[in-house]
DNA sequence: TGTTAACTTAATGTTCCCTTAAGATTACGC
DNA sequence: GCGTAATCTTAAGGGAACATTAAGTTAACA
């Protein structure tokens, strides 16, 4: 996750830079208006702090010459404007929050995670080159979709949520089929073989490993 | 669009009830926090306020309780609790807004429209060649009208402002029908066959895919 | 209150997927 | 290398889910 500070004073620059790569965050700087537009036009940040009094351009025309372009990317205003007035501007103006000076850097954090908890959300699963998009219900290959039917896409979807985990035979029909008792007819062979030619799976690129009289495993190579 | 206030102190509740009205929502309200979880429960809302202190049920509790089964509607929390220790809580237990009493009604207002911004723009619904004019109450396939009865209209209207997800048989009855639970005669099916049927769409040109064993999804070509 | 449109249920038709089983192939112990 | 057991592969039957149509029920409006 990528955060732009626009913001002047160096002392809150620093402070905020560390303390959120700190937290795990990629951060640029930029130390005036026009610099901060500049960055924004050429380049894609998950989220945005803006400080308002700001030399060159001021914090809330850059927020709305921001908005223009781009409705989505979150903007936070960090500002010592502190009136209900000046609020309602700075949200008016496309902010998606506003916080005030002195603020406290816990809940600054926790104000940034709010806007990114949905982005962690559309969990994308992977393994290899395949990648399996939960909310869309489909499954790539390099790229390509690959159709598979109900049970074939529940099964490898177990696969890789297992990743790196040896999943036994019991196991899979206990979680995939929701058979609880001892009972094989061969059934994940057979879709075990399914999926393995729908996404063409050759031997030597086995993402999905075969582990005799125990079950299956899937890794990455 | 539509706000469900939880908080207990009715001079407060008359207030944001009157004040939202006036500001154009429809607003329903809970004075406990069981209400409110029912209410959550059995309705679809576009926004929540949340007081935190509250009889049964308290606003941090129903806020986790809510998240579980709903991670998208946004929750602000109203309180009078305003340590940094609390706020950090509320946000952390899935609230997207935190504001302490006493607030300023302008700035309340502004803060609720932060998160109706994105569901402004989608004002014109479009699926391919389809449109929907949610505020002539419409429904146009290449320019040309195209008659719908309500729960049709209600249907595809869900299918498309959900483009690009799955939507199973039950989210589907739960948000459309207002069925909560576990019954299905074959109503959505009858109501997918009309809509495929007036807006003329093959199954092999399908906007709207059917995921067998799971739902409906709609998508762009 | 009668008529009509819309919604729901029920019945039937159709498609496609899951399962089974049986033969082919591979892995492993001796 | 040979035999055995596990796994792979294939194809067909049966069944579940969906599509479609029609009939029954409710609700709206004149």
């Amino acid at each position: 996750m990528h955060i732009l500070i626009v913001e002047d004073e160096l002392g809150i620059v620093q402070f905020l830079q560390q303390g959120l790569q700190e937290e795990g965050y990629l951060v640029t700087t930029a130390n005036d208006g026009s610099k901060g537009f500049e960055l924004v036009q050429n380049h894609q940040y998950d989220l945005i702090l803006l400080d308002w009094m700001l030399p060159k351009i001021n914090g809330l025309d850059l927020c709305k010459a921001i908005r223009i372009k781009d409705q989505h990317t979150p903007i936070i205003f960090l500002t010592a404007k502190d009136t209900v007035q000046e609020t309602v501007a700075g949200l008016k103006a496309g902010a998606n929050d506003y916080i005030k000076k002195p603020f406290s850097f816990e809940e600054l954090v926790e104000r940034i995670k709010v806007h990114f908890r949905h982005k962690k959300e559309d969990k994308e699963l992977t393994l290899g080159t395949i990648k399996i998009d939960l909310s869309k219900h489909i499954v790539l290959k390099n790229e390509e979709e690959v159709t598979l039917t109900q049970r074939e896409f529940e099964l490898l979807t177990y696969l890789i949520q297992n990743k790196g985990k040896v999943c036994t035979r019991n196991q899979i029909l206990k979680d995939v089929w929701d058979i609880n008792f001892e009972y094989d007819t061969g059934v994940i062979d057979v879709f075990m073989n399914a999926i393995r030619k729908k996404l063409n799976l050759k031997i030597e690129e086995d993402y999905i490993k075969t582990i005799r009289g125990i079950g299956y495993i899937a890794n990455d190579l």
